[in-house]
Parts: structure tokens; C-alpha cells; sequence
DNA sequence: TGGTTATTGTACCCAATGTTACAATTTAAG
DNA sequence: CTTAAATTGTAACATTGGGTACAATAACCA
């Protein structure tokens, strides 16, 4: 039943007898989801630890122009807004959203922090978790920062490069899909890529990149 | 000696007995810094607990064209970078340099692994202490999402109204200070903001702004 | 008080991106 | 294979904000 959470990083380190063990003490539930159904909005109160078992989450925000910038996309097994649960503003920071169906697991607060104390292991996952929340979000905020279309697409890539030994870069993602991501419109992450194609710079098909000249890329980046 | 740190948030809770105790224990050293000194470069390794004691401290991001768009400035008895020490990718994110003189006290982070699991009450103040900053990091992304100069007073000036009861609000910031703050430039910021003077929507002065028109301040973030 | 410095106001031009609308191309479905 | 839907390419125009330079005003200090 919880086989799928032992991969987890929160329950990290602990065996199938452990695992099984600690959910006979704590009091939890299984919901069901469907794909498309609004799972939180942005501002609710967090009070229950959220670990997704099944399917595919998806959290953005929508900005007031109706627009939405996408912040992260889920996969089991994972937490959902494990920073959101302590701390001085437990609310949920976006728009959280089933891009498939599903399944996840709920544990309310109090339980949660029993569980936390009583096992050390998992508190310190836990802690990994959040910081890991920090400082994925941190580098959202570089990302943000970078104000021109070139400078993010470059960095995007230059990102991607790192784990790819060849200058072949699988784009897994629509136009559309990236210019949502960059917070950008689509024509106009359009016509910036077509600029660097024409200096040469790389070379766009519609699954993968191929960086050209990669100095040229940096560069872009002021390095 | 330690007084100052009893009303840090990391140690909260606990008496000067206990911290002076904790201490006598726990390796670690104070260091003196003076203003203008940086203290610390994105990127750096984070392997350090470290307490601002005494001074002002502030984190920026430096982007590609050397702008520098300010993120967060600490007063003491503050914990610096917090949400960096442990987690996957424990690097600085921002230029860490001092505004004023100032000292801080430094513990390396195997000994603060050992205080964290020896006194149950650090560690719980230590996860609020993460999850506060990855919810800071989370409204400085709702933040910079707002795509022109407008929705970005919009939203800072209804923030502080919140914290006040009639439509004054101090404004303890230069212009200047406040481009940085909303990464443009300042003249850009100051004709917007003569533009929502001249739509009778504010009044600003040096160092308070007269909300006249809250309704539409409202309507520029489509509210 | 008078001079120096910091802050704010203003103007002009230009680059970057959004807006909108439509065409071309590819993919998916029957 | 054909048609519909999704994706990508393109263009004209509008808007926003950056860059720069300088003027006006306020705050500070000797």
C-alpha cells in the first residue's frame, strides 16, 4: 500500500516495516482526484501535510491580468507545499491544480508534528524538503530577474547543457509551454528564438535544441 | 554576553541559563565586520550557521548587466541564510555585504547539526525559521511577477495599508531605495508614480503617501 | 547662513515586449 | 488519406520602461 512512499524523500532511510508501523499509530486518509480539478487556491490555510501518491500536479500563479506564470509541475511521491505548513504565513502560495488523475495522502497537522518528533529520520527529511522548497524558489527568483527573453532562454538552456554531455538539448515542452513559464507571450518568445537562430547562436526543432555556439550563449549572460 | 540572542527567533523559548549552557558546549566564534564589506558571493559554499548580532546586513542579487536588484536586508538578532545550510543545493543565493559595522556569531554547521538535535525547542524555531523564508521567497515571487511598474506600487501600497488603519502610509524609503526594491529604474518609478498622482489616485510625499483612491488602486491589480 | 550633497522631477529617444490577427506547418484522429 | 486541432511563424502597431542628462528642490553640515 504505502510501497510507493518508501521512495519518498520524506520517509528516506526507513524500511517497508517501519513505514507500515508508523501509519498504524498515525491517523491519515487517501483522496482521490481528477485531472483538471482545483485541488487549493492560493491563499488557503495550509493545515494538513499533502503527499502526492498518483498522478501529476501542477502549481502557478495567475497573475491579475488573468495571465498565469507556472511555478512547478509535481510527480509522486511527492510533498505538496511542505514549506507552507510551518512558519509564520501557512497559506497556500498558489494555485494548485490535477493535470491528471490521482491519488494523494493527508495528514493533519497535529499528527503530522507527532510523527516528526517521535521519528528523527523523518524530521530531518524533512527539513532537507524544505530547505530544498527555499532554495528551488530562490532559484525561481534568479530566474525572474533576468529581464530580457534572450537572457532567460539562455539560461534556461545553459541550465539544461549541465546535465547533457553533447550541445543536443531535449525540449520536452511547447512554444506555448515556455513562454508560460518564462512569463512571457508566445509570439514574442518566438520571434526572440528566431533572432538567435539567424546569429547563429542555435538551432530550434520542434524536440530538441542544438546549441551552435555556446560562448555566444554566455555571453549573453555577461559571462 | 549573549542576551541579544535570546530574543532570536532561533532561540526563543529558552532562558539565558539555558543559552549561556548551550554555548559553554557548543564550538563557535563572533567576527567583526565593517560596512561595505561583503561578506559573502552567491555561489559560495554555505557551511556556516551564522547569527547577525549587531549591524545591518543586506542580500542582493547581481544580475547580468550588473544591476543589482536587492532582496532582503537582516537586522539583528537574525540567522543568514538559513534556508542554505542544508538541503541539496546549499550555496549563497545573493552578494551578502554589510551596511553598517557590525558583528556575527559563527557556528560551523556540524556543531549546529549537534546543538539542532540536542535541544529539541532550536530545532522546531530553526524548521519555522526555514519555512518562513521559503514563504518569504514565495511573496518575492508573487512579487516580481507583476509585470509593470504600476501593479508594483498597486501591490506594495495596498501591502502596507493593511498595517494601518487610515490611507497614510510611511514611506521610510527613498525613491531610489524603492527602484532597487521593485528592480526598475528610478526615474521610470518616479514617472509612474507622477502619473498616479496626476489620475488623483495618491499623493506622495517624501516620506508618506495619501492613498486617495483606493478603489482604483484596487482596479490596477484587477481586484 | 551658505554651500554641498542627496533626492526628486522632467524630457527625449530607443529597445524590448506585448497585442492582435492571421498564415503556415505539423500532429493527431478518424 | 483527409480533416481538424495544435503548434509555430510572421507582421504591424502600441505600450512600457530603460538610458541619459539635467533641472529643481530639499536635507544636511560646516
Amino acid at each position: 500500500m504505502y510501497r510507493i512512499l518508501l521512495s519518498s524523500p520524506l520517509f528516506r532511510g526507513l524500511t517497508l516495516e517501519e513505514l507500515d508501523a508508523m501509519f498504524l499509530k498515525v491517523d491519515h486518509q487517501i483522496k482521490q482526484f481528477r485531472s483538471g480539478e482545483m485541488l487549493a487556491m492560493a491563499g488557503e490555510e495550509v493545515n494538513k501535510a499533502i503527499l502526492l501518491m498518483q498522478g501529476r500536479l501542477q502549481g502557478e500563479m495567475v497573475d491579475y491580468s488573468g495571465n498565469s506564470l507556472k511555478i512547478e509541475e509535481l510527480d509522486p511521491p511527492q510533498m505538496v507545499a511542505a514549506a507552507f505548513l510551518f512558519g509564520p504565513q501557512n497559506k497556500f502560495p498558489v494555485f494548485l491544480s490535477a493535470k491528471t488523475d490521482g491519488k494523494i495522502l493527508v495528514i493533519q497537522k497535529s499528527e503530522f508534528t507527532e510523527m516528526l518528533s517521535s521519528e528523527p529520520r523523518v524530521m530531518v527529511n524533512y527539513m532537507n524538503i524544505v530547505s530544498g522548497k527555499a532554495q528551488f524558489l530562490s532559484g525561481k527568483i534568479t530566474f525572474l530577474s533576468l529581464k530580457t527573453i534572450r537572457e532567460k532562454i539562455a539560461y534556461y538552456l545553459l541550465q539544461k547543457t549541465k546535465n547533457s554531455t553533447n550541445n543536443k538539448i531535449i525540449i520536452d515542452q511547447t512554444q506555448t509551454n515556455l513562454a508560460d513559464l518564462f512569463g512571457v507571450t508566445r509570439p514574442s518568445l518566438t520571434r526572440t528564438i528566431l533572432e538567435l537562430e539567424k546569429q547563429g547562436i542555435l538551432n530550434w526543432s520542434r524536440d530538441f535544441v542544438l546549441i551552435l555556439n555556446i560562448k555566444k550563449l554566455n555571453t549573453i549572460l555577461g559571462r
